[in-house]
RNA sequence: GGUGGAGUGGCCGAGAGGCGAGGCAACGGACUGCAAAUCCGUCUACACGGGUUCAAAUCCCGUCUCCACCUCCA
């Protein structure tokens, strides 16, 4: 397989030819949420921009396995339980599924899994035997069953994000407790018996105790996709500490880890990241009420995946009427030619630009020539040619995860045809009383008729084919 | 203090030495009974100050502003 797909790679800062460890496979890991509340707009970026490059790792004809975790046992979680007062593992599962439901209203594909830490203790513990006997772990000296990774050990600490450990910020931790160095992380963290609960708490060779967050990440993605695979993802925020320490674990245990890092950038929100922290988070729930969801996924993939999106409900709206022109196009050009399954066929240009680094605003760029030239054939009545292009336009749409007529989209009650094709009939007599008064040129009945049913909420337009109606742009739905 | 990234027309948003991405909004035209949609056209922008070059939004130097990371974060 020819090399066709370059991504920018976050370790050597670089856009690279993608050569996979596998002849076509590819392997992608990416840090899933820590399920301590429900997604925002800021996560959910992350979930929009690795659906996308699998769907593209898929036209390209790639055999993908996407691997994305759930860290579903964590200082937050835990902290979640002391302040809701319901157990921590009931509180990560209610969240987990909360992710589950924003992706699935956001049009992303299933990942090929979704692994708990919690269910991957025995491969944690065998990489921090491997740490410890590879002399790059210790076990805390202060008897609180903590096991560190020991930074000093590893002297290329800090490739990933490119820093040098003299550089950093001396106060690191506040609390070093058993650390030989403020910078060691933890892999194990001991058992708290008067503050944590019993179910929080796994039999390991150094006590009782739970993985420290990185730990849990190196292990997942080791077991799922080896010990070298092909892309770690994740946003931008998590390459320091998180990735870098996956990065030394992983490598000091002896395993060659991720070949390309691939990150997203951050959705501000008022000039800052959106965060929980800050208290600046919109959750997808929510916006999902203002703009129609497949709107919302728009927004978040139209800009290059590496540039910040500065969130703004104005801009929101601004780009859901973009892309209602892409999705009348769609519309109306499938009431002329059919339903008509996409020919797996995309413009050069569409694939020049995903080529290059997922670069979504080129490839949409091309899509709107393609869709620009439909228009003329709609209006030119040319419907054999506007086949090829409607079917064109809906793969590159598909391939974005936008396909209007995906599925995926179903407005509620357009799982019952019934209903649609009993107001087809109601509201195409109307229609044809209006094309009477109008054939009388008594225009005062024509738009009275038009009047009307827009105030029922159903828009009717004159095309060169004859009258169309569809109901009344909605502001918002479910 | 350290490491990166960004400042583009009314707005969103690409590009990264020469050939005006694209969209939204606005305006003009075509089409229409009128609309809507669409098509054609107009609005010639790159934070600021220097410099390099035949040519700079793009490279170099300086300045200002903003973001991310160095603590949990997608």
């Amino acid at each position: 397989m020819p090399v066709t797909l370059r991504l920018y790679d976050t370790a050597t800062r670089e856009v690279r030819d993608f050569v996979p460890v596998t002849p076509g496979k590819v392997g992608i890991y990416h840090c899933g949420l820590t399920v301590q509340g429900p997604p925002h707009v800021g996560h959910i970026r992350k979930e929009v921009t690795f659906d996308v490059a699998r769907r593209w790792f898929e036209h390209l004809a790639y055999d993908v396995t996407l691997i994305a975790n759930i860290t579903d046992i964590d200082d937050k979680v835990l902290a979640k339980e002391a302040e809701l007062g319901r157990p921590w593992w009931s509180i990560a599962y209610a969240n987990e599924l909360a992710l589950h439901q924003a992706y699935s209203v956001l049009g992303c594909l299933p990942p090929t899994y979704e692994p708990r830490a919690t269910g991957h203790i025995p491969e944690m513990l065998e990489l921090i035997a491997q740490l410890i006997t590879r002399g790059h772990a210790y076990v805390a000296p202060d008897g609180s069953g903590d096991v560190y990774f020991d930074v000093a050990s590893w002297p290329s600490y800090g490739e990933l994000s490119h820093q040098r450990i003299d550089d950093m910020e001396p106060a690191g931790d506040a609390d070093p407790r058993g650390k030989r160095d403020p910078r060691d992380f933890a892999l194990w963290k001991g058992f708290k018996k008067e503050v944590e609960p019993a179910t929080a708490a796994w039999p390991a060779p150094w006590g009782l105790g739970r993985p420290g967050w990185h730990l849990e990440c190196s292990a997942m993605s080791g077991k799922y996709l080896g010990d070298e695979f092909d892309i770690h993802g994740g946003g931008l925020d998590l390459r320091f500490p998180h990735h870098e320490n996956e990065l030394a674990q992983s490598r000091a245990a002896g395993r060659p880890f991720a070949r390309t890092w691939m990150h997203n950038a951050m959705v501000n929100l008022g000039g800052e990241k959106m965060s929980k922290s800050v208290g600046n988070a919109l959750l997808v729930s929510e916006v999902v009420k203002q703009v129609r969801p497949i709107e919302l996924r728009y927004y978040l993939v139209a800009p290059h995946y590496r540039s910040v999106i500065e969130f703004s409900f104005e801009s929101l709206h601004e780009a859901a009427t973009a892309f209602q022109r892409i999705e009348n196009f769609v519309l109306r050009a499938t009431e002329i030619t059919g339903d008509y399954p996409s020919a797996p066929v995309v413009c050069a240009e569409f694939a020049d630009a995903m080529d290059d680094d997922l670069s979504v605003p080129a490839a949409l760029a091309a899509l709107q020539g393609v869709i620009r030239e439909g228009n003329k054939m709609l209006a030119d009545g040319n419907s054999a040619a506007l086949r090829g292009n409607l079917a064109a336009v809906r793969r590159m749409l598909d391939l974005l995860g936008l396909d209007p007529l995906s599925p995926t989209w179903q407005r509620r009650g357009d799982d019952r045809p019934e209903l649609r094709s009993s107001l087809d009939a109601l509201v195409r007599t109307l229609v044809e009383q209006r094309e009477r008064a109008r054939r009388d040129r008594d225009f005062e009945t024509a738009d009275r008729v038009r009047d009307q049913l827009r105030v029922a909420g159903i828009d009717v337009e004159d095309t060169p084919s004859g009258p169309r109606w569809s109901l009344a742009a909605a502001d918002q739905e479910g």
